[in-house]
DNA sequence: AAAGCGCCCTGAAGGC
DNA sequence: TGCCTTCAGGGCGCTT
Protein backbone atom coordinates (compact mmCIF):
# COMPACT_ATOMS: atom_id res chain seq x y z
CA UNK A 1 0.00 0.00 0.00
CA UNK A 2 2.97 2.21 0.17
CA UNK A 3 1.25 5.46 -2.08
CA UNK A 4 3.70 8.18 -3.20
CA UNK A 5 4.08 10.04 -0.08
CA UNK A 6 5.58 6.60 1.65
CA UNK A 7 7.80 6.06 -1.44
CA UNK A 8 9.14 9.57 -1.42
CA UNK A 9 10.17 9.56 1.93
CA UNK A 10 11.28 5.95 1.83
CA UNK A 11 13.86 7.76 -0.51
CA UNK A 12 14.71 10.22 1.51
CA UNK A 13 15.32 8.17 4.73
CA UNK A 14 17.58 5.90 2.55
CA UNK A 15 19.37 9.25 1.44
CA UNK A 16 21.65 9.96 4.29
CA UNK A 17 22.45 6.23 4.41
CA UNK A 18 23.13 5.18 1.23
CA UNK A 19 24.36 8.28 -0.75
CA UNK A 20 28.56 8.11 -1.04
CA UNK A 21 28.53 4.60 0.23
CA UNK A 22 29.61 1.40 -2.10
CA UNK A 23 28.30 -1.75 -2.91
CA UNK A 24 30.09 -4.66 -1.14
CA UNK A 25 27.56 -7.62 -2.18
CA UNK A 26 24.30 -7.82 -3.68
CA UNK A 27 22.50 -11.05 -1.71
CA UNK A 28 18.93 -12.33 -3.81
CA UNK A 29 17.26 -14.97 -1.78
CA UNK A 30 13.79 -14.49 -3.52
CA UNK A 31 14.26 -13.83 -7.50
CA UNK A 32 10.68 -13.98 -7.95
CA UNK A 33 9.05 -10.65 -7.44
CA UNK A 34 6.86 -8.98 -9.42
CA UNK A 35 9.36 -9.31 -12.33
CA UNK A 36 12.59 -11.77 -11.64
CA UNK A 37 15.36 -10.08 -10.48
CA UNK A 38 18.27 -10.21 -12.95
CA UNK A 39 21.21 -12.31 -12.28
CA UNK A 40 22.80 -8.84 -14.03
CA UNK A 41 21.91 -7.15 -10.36
CA UNK A 42 24.33 -8.87 -8.62
CA UNK A 43 27.06 -9.16 -11.03
CA UNK A 44 27.03 -5.39 -12.25
CA UNK A 45 26.33 -3.63 -8.46
CA UNK A 46 29.38 -4.80 -6.37
CA UNK A 47 32.11 -2.00 -5.86
CA UNK A 48 29.81 0.51 -7.43
CA UNK A 49 28.94 3.89 -5.70
CA UNK A 50 25.94 4.76 -4.71
CA UNK A 51 25.82 8.71 -6.28
CA UNK A 52 22.17 9.56 -5.53
CA UNK A 53 18.62 8.13 -4.86
CA UNK A 54 15.74 9.54 -7.19
CA UNK A 55 12.36 9.02 -7.49
CA UNK A 56 10.07 8.48 -10.46
CA UNK A 57 6.57 7.80 -10.47
CA UNK A 58 6.68 5.10 -7.22
CA UNK A 59 9.97 3.70 -8.77
CA UNK A 60 13.31 4.44 -6.89
CA UNK A 61 16.24 4.54 -8.94
CA UNK A 62 19.67 4.36 -7.25
CA UNK A 63 22.24 5.93 -9.27
CA UNK A 64 25.19 3.61 -9.14
CA UNK A 65 27.47 4.72 -11.82
CA UNK A 66 27.51 2.10 -14.49
CA UNK A 67 23.63 2.02 -14.32
CA UNK A 68 21.12 2.26 -11.75
CA UNK A 69 19.30 -0.06 -9.55
CA UNK A 70 15.51 0.35 -9.18
CA UNK A 71 12.99 -0.53 -6.98
CA UNK A 72 9.13 -0.74 -6.58
CA UNK A 73 7.35 -1.30 -3.62
CA UNK A 74 4.54 -2.23 -5.00
CA UNK A 75 1.77 -2.78 -2.14
CA UNK A 76 3.54 -4.69 0.89
CA UNK A 77 7.47 -4.03 0.22
CA UNK A 78 9.65 -2.60 2.34
CA UNK A 79 12.98 -0.86 2.60
CA UNK A 80 15.27 -0.59 6.19
CA UNK A 81 18.68 0.13 6.56
CA UNK A 82 20.18 -2.41 8.93
CA UNK A 83 23.77 -4.23 10.34
CA UNK A 84 25.27 -6.37 7.60
CA UNK A 85 25.22 -8.94 10.27
CA UNK A 86 21.36 -8.73 10.65
CA UNK A 87 19.58 -12.27 10.83
CA UNK A 88 17.51 -12.18 7.83
CA UNK A 89 13.66 -12.69 8.69
CA UNK A 90 10.76 -13.65 6.70
CA UNK A 91 10.37 -12.21 3.17
CA UNK A 92 13.86 -10.54 3.01
CA UNK A 93 14.55 -11.04 -0.66
CA UNK A 94 17.38 -8.91 -1.60
CA UNK A 95 19.83 -7.04 0.10
CA UNK A 96 22.36 -4.72 -0.85
CA UNK A 97 25.10 -4.72 1.42
CA UNK A 98 27.64 -2.00 1.48
CA UNK A 99 31.30 -1.31 2.83
CA UNK A 100 30.26 0.48 6.07
CA UNK A 101 28.58 -2.60 7.20
CA UNK A 102 25.23 -1.47 6.56
CA UNK A 103 23.11 -3.69 4.37
CA UNK A 104 20.12 -2.18 2.15
CA UNK A 105 17.40 -4.75 3.12
CA UNK A 106 14.18 -5.62 0.84
CA UNK A 107 11.38 -7.33 2.42
CA UNK A 108 7.88 -8.06 0.29
CA UNK A 109 5.69 -10.24 1.84
CA UNK A 110 3.31 -10.23 -1.57
CA UNK A 111 6.48 -9.65 -3.98
CA UNK A 112 3.95 -7.32 -5.97
CA UNK A 113 7.28 -5.39 -5.31
CA UNK A 114 10.02 -5.29 -7.96
CA UNK A 115 14.27 -5.20 -8.31
CA UNK A 116 15.47 -4.19 -11.57
CA UNK A 117 19.07 -3.43 -12.96
CA UNK A 118 18.97 -0.75 -15.74
CA UNK A 119 22.14 -0.61 -17.11
CA UNK A 120 21.29 2.11 -20.03
CA UNK A 121 19.36 4.96 -19.74
CA UNK A 122 16.50 4.98 -17.35
CA UNK A 123 14.58 7.28 -19.14
CA UNK A 124 14.08 4.06 -22.01
CA UNK A 125 13.36 2.10 -19.85
CA UNK A 126 9.92 -0.03 -20.73
CA UNK A 127 8.14 0.58 -17.59
CA UNK A 128 9.58 4.09 -17.33
CA UNK A 129 9.44 5.35 -20.91
CA UNK A 130 5.67 6.06 -21.22
CA UNK A 131 4.55 7.68 -17.94
CA UNK A 132 2.94 10.90 -17.45
CA UNK A 133 4.53 13.71 -15.57
CA UNK A 134 4.95 13.68 -11.70
CA UNK A 135 1.92 15.43 -9.65
CA UNK A 136 4.28 17.69 -7.66
CA UNK A 137 5.91 19.24 -10.94
CA UNK A 138 4.56 22.34 -12.84
CA UNK A 139 4.14 20.27 -15.62
CA UNK A 140 1.46 18.87 -14.01
CA UNK A 141 -2.11 21.29 -14.12
CA UNK A 142 -5.83 21.32 -14.54
CA UNK A 143 -4.93 21.95 -17.94
CA UNK A 144 -2.75 18.87 -18.89
CA UNK A 145 -5.72 16.79 -16.80
CA UNK A 146 -8.38 18.94 -19.48
CA UNK A 147 -6.46 18.49 -22.67
CA UNK A 148 -5.98 14.73 -21.84
CA UNK A 149 -9.34 13.85 -20.54
CA UNK A 150 -11.54 14.54 -23.74
CA UNK A 151 -13.39 12.15 -25.06
CA UNK A 152 -12.30 9.95 -22.20
CA UNK A 153 -15.71 7.98 -20.65
CA UNK A 154 -13.66 6.29 -18.33
CA UNK A 155 -14.55 6.85 -14.47
CA UNK A 156 -12.03 9.97 -12.97
CA UNK A 157 -11.11 7.92 -10.75
CA UNK A 158 -9.22 5.26 -13.49
CA UNK A 159 -8.62 8.55 -15.32
CA UNK A 160 -6.24 10.10 -12.67
CA UNK A 161 -4.92 6.55 -11.69
CA UNK A 162 -3.68 5.68 -14.70
CA UNK A 163 -0.07 6.32 -14.83
CA UNK A 164 0.27 7.39 -18.65
CA UNK A 165 -1.66 10.73 -17.23
CA UNK A 166 -0.25 11.54 -14.11
CA UNK A 167 1.53 9.16 -11.74
CA UNK A 168 1.80 8.46 -8.31
CA UNK A 169 -1.74 8.78 -7.49
CA UNK A 170 -2.69 5.79 -5.94
CA UNK A 171 -6.19 4.44 -4.33
CA UNK A 172 -6.14 5.98 -1.65
CA UNK A 173 -5.43 9.89 -2.57
CA UNK A 174 -6.92 9.34 -5.50
CA UNK A 175 -10.22 9.59 -3.42
CA UNK A 176 -9.05 11.72 -0.87
CA UNK A 177 -8.23 14.44 -4.09
CA UNK A 178 -11.40 13.76 -5.19
CA UNK A 179 -13.39 14.43 -2.25
CA UNK A 180 -11.30 17.46 -1.86
CA UNK A 181 -12.36 18.86 -5.03
CA UNK A 182 -15.74 18.02 -4.73
CA UNK A 183 -16.00 15.69 -7.63
CA UNK A 184 -17.61 12.51 -8.09
CA UNK A 185 -15.50 9.29 -8.73
CA UNK A 186 -17.68 8.15 -10.95
CA UNK A 187 -18.18 11.30 -13.40
CA UNK A 188 -16.56 10.78 -16.81
CA UNK A 189 -13.35 12.60 -17.11
CA UNK A 190 -14.28 14.06 -20.23
CA UNK A 191 -18.00 15.41 -19.11
CA UNK A 192 -15.50 17.92 -16.28
CA UNK A 193 -14.79 21.11 -17.28
CA UNK A 194 -11.40 23.14 -17.31
CA UNK A 195 -12.21 24.65 -13.78
CA UNK A 196 -12.77 21.58 -12.21
CA UNK A 197 -9.94 20.11 -13.23
CA UNK A 198 -8.28 23.34 -12.05
CA UNK A 199 -9.46 22.58 -8.65
CA UNK A 200 -8.45 18.74 -9.31
CA UNK A 201 -4.97 18.72 -9.67
CA UNK A 202 -4.53 21.37 -6.98
CA UNK A 203 -6.34 18.78 -4.88
CA UNK A 204 -3.76 16.03 -5.51
CA UNK A 205 -0.87 18.43 -5.30
CA UNK A 206 -2.11 19.24 -1.65
CA UNK A 207 -3.10 16.04 -0.60
CA UNK A 208 0.19 14.49 -1.70
CA UNK A 209 2.43 17.27 -0.41
CA UNK A 210 0.62 16.93 3.00
CA UNK A 211 1.29 13.61 3.37
CA UNK A 212 4.89 13.80 2.26
CA UNK A 213 5.61 16.96 5.05
CA UNK A 214 3.58 14.54 7.52
CA UNK A 215 5.36 11.57 6.82
CA UNK A 216 8.89 13.66 6.86
CA UNK A 217 8.21 14.77 10.29
CA UNK A 218 6.93 11.84 11.72
CA UNK A 219 9.31 9.70 10.44
CA UNK A 220 11.76 10.94 9.76
CA UNK A 221 14.57 8.43 11.33
CA UNK A 222 12.38 5.60 10.88
CA UNK A 223 14.65 3.40 8.03
CA UNK A 224 17.62 3.25 10.61
CA UNK A 225 15.37 2.76 13.42
CA UNK A 226 13.40 -0.39 13.21
CA UNK A 227 12.11 0.41 9.64
CA UNK A 228 8.29 0.00 10.57
CA UNK A 229 6.51 2.51 8.44
CA UNK A 230 3.26 1.72 9.37
CA UNK A 231 0.85 3.47 7.22
CA UNK A 232 0.93 7.10 7.26
CA UNK A 233 -2.52 7.40 9.18
CA UNK A 234 -2.79 10.85 8.46
CA UNK A 235 -5.79 13.05 8.32
CA UNK A 236 -8.16 10.91 5.89
CA UNK A 237 -11.25 12.58 5.50
CA UNK A 238 -12.80 9.79 2.85
CA UNK A 239 -10.78 6.60 2.47
CA UNK A 240 -11.76 3.80 5.01
CA UNK A 241 -14.50 6.22 6.46
CA UNK A 242 -17.56 4.25 5.07
CA UNK A 243 -20.28 5.57 7.54
CA UNK A 244 -18.46 8.12 9.20
CA UNK A 245 -19.57 11.74 8.77
CA UNK A 246 -18.05 13.80 5.95
CA UNK A 247 -15.94 16.27 7.60
CA UNK A 248 -17.72 19.19 5.14
CA UNK A 249 -21.32 18.39 5.52
CA UNK A 250 -21.97 15.26 7.68
CA UNK A 251 -23.20 13.47 5.40
CA UNK A 252 -22.55 9.28 5.54
CA UNK A 253 -19.27 8.41 3.54
CA UNK A 254 -20.33 5.90 1.19
CA UNK A 255 -17.80 2.76 -0.45
CA UNK A 256 -18.46 1.99 -3.86
CA UNK A 257 -16.15 -0.36 -6.07
CA UNK A 258 -14.88 0.92 -8.91
CA UNK A 259 -12.10 -0.63 -11.09
CA UNK A 260 -11.88 -3.17 -8.60
CA UNK A 261 -10.94 -0.78 -6.36
CA UNK A 262 -12.24 0.38 -3.26
CA UNK A 263 -13.53 3.88 -3.50
CA UNK A 264 -15.14 6.33 -1.19
CA UNK A 265 -16.85 9.14 -1.45
CA UNK A 266 -19.56 11.95 0.03
CA UNK A 267 -22.60 11.73 -1.94
CA UNK A 268 -23.54 15.34 -1.04
CA UNK A 269 -20.99 17.56 -1.79
CA UNK A 270 -18.67 15.54 -4.76
CA UNK A 271 -21.08 16.19 -8.00
C1' DA B 1 -7.07 4.38 -28.80
C1' DA B 2 -9.67 3.30 -24.87
C1' DA B 3 -11.68 0.32 -21.54
C1' DG B 4 -12.19 -3.82 -18.90
C1' DC B 5 -10.39 -7.55 -16.62
C1' DG B 6 -7.05 -11.24 -15.14
C1' DC B 7 -3.19 -12.01 -12.65
C1' DC B 8 0.88 -12.13 -9.50
C1' DC B 9 0.97 -13.20 -3.81
C1' DT B 10 0.20 -13.41 1.23
C1' DG B 11 -1.85 -11.99 5.47
C1' DA B 12 -5.81 -10.43 7.65
C1' DA B 13 -10.48 -10.90 8.49
C1' DG B 14 -14.69 -13.25 8.52
C1' DG B 15 -17.60 -17.46 8.79
C1' DC B 16 -18.63 -21.68 10.93
C1' DT C 1 -9.29 -22.93 18.79
C1' DG C 2 -8.73 -23.82 14.20
C1' DC C 3 -9.67 -24.58 9.56
C1' DC C 4 -11.39 -22.76 5.26
C1' DT C 5 -12.78 -19.02 2.29
C1' DT C 6 -12.68 -14.46 0.75
C1' DC C 7 -10.66 -10.29 -0.22
C1' DA C 8 -7.50 -6.41 -0.75
C1' DG C 9 -4.23 -4.18 -3.56
C1' DG C 10 -0.24 -1.72 -7.80
C1' DG C 11 0.03 -1.90 -12.10
C1' DC C 12 1.24 -4.46 -16.27
C1' DG C 13 -0.51 -6.66 -20.26
C1' DC C 14 -3.85 -9.16 -22.79
C1' DT C 15 -8.42 -8.97 -24.83
C1' DT C 16 -12.31 -6.78 -26.63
Amino acid sequence: MPELPEVETTRAGLEPHVVGRRVKQVIVRQPQLRWPVSPALAESLPSQVISDIHRRAKYLLFDAGNGHICIHLGMSGRLRVVPTDTPPTKHDHVDIALENNQTVRFNDARRFGSVFWISGDVTEFPLLASLGPEPLSDDFDGAWLHARSRGRRAPIKNFIMDSHVVVGVGNIYASEALHAAGIHPKRAAGRISARRYDRLAAAIKRVLDDAIIAGGTTLRDYIGVDGDTGYFQLSLAVYGKAGHACPRDGEPIRRVVIGQRSTFYCPRCQT
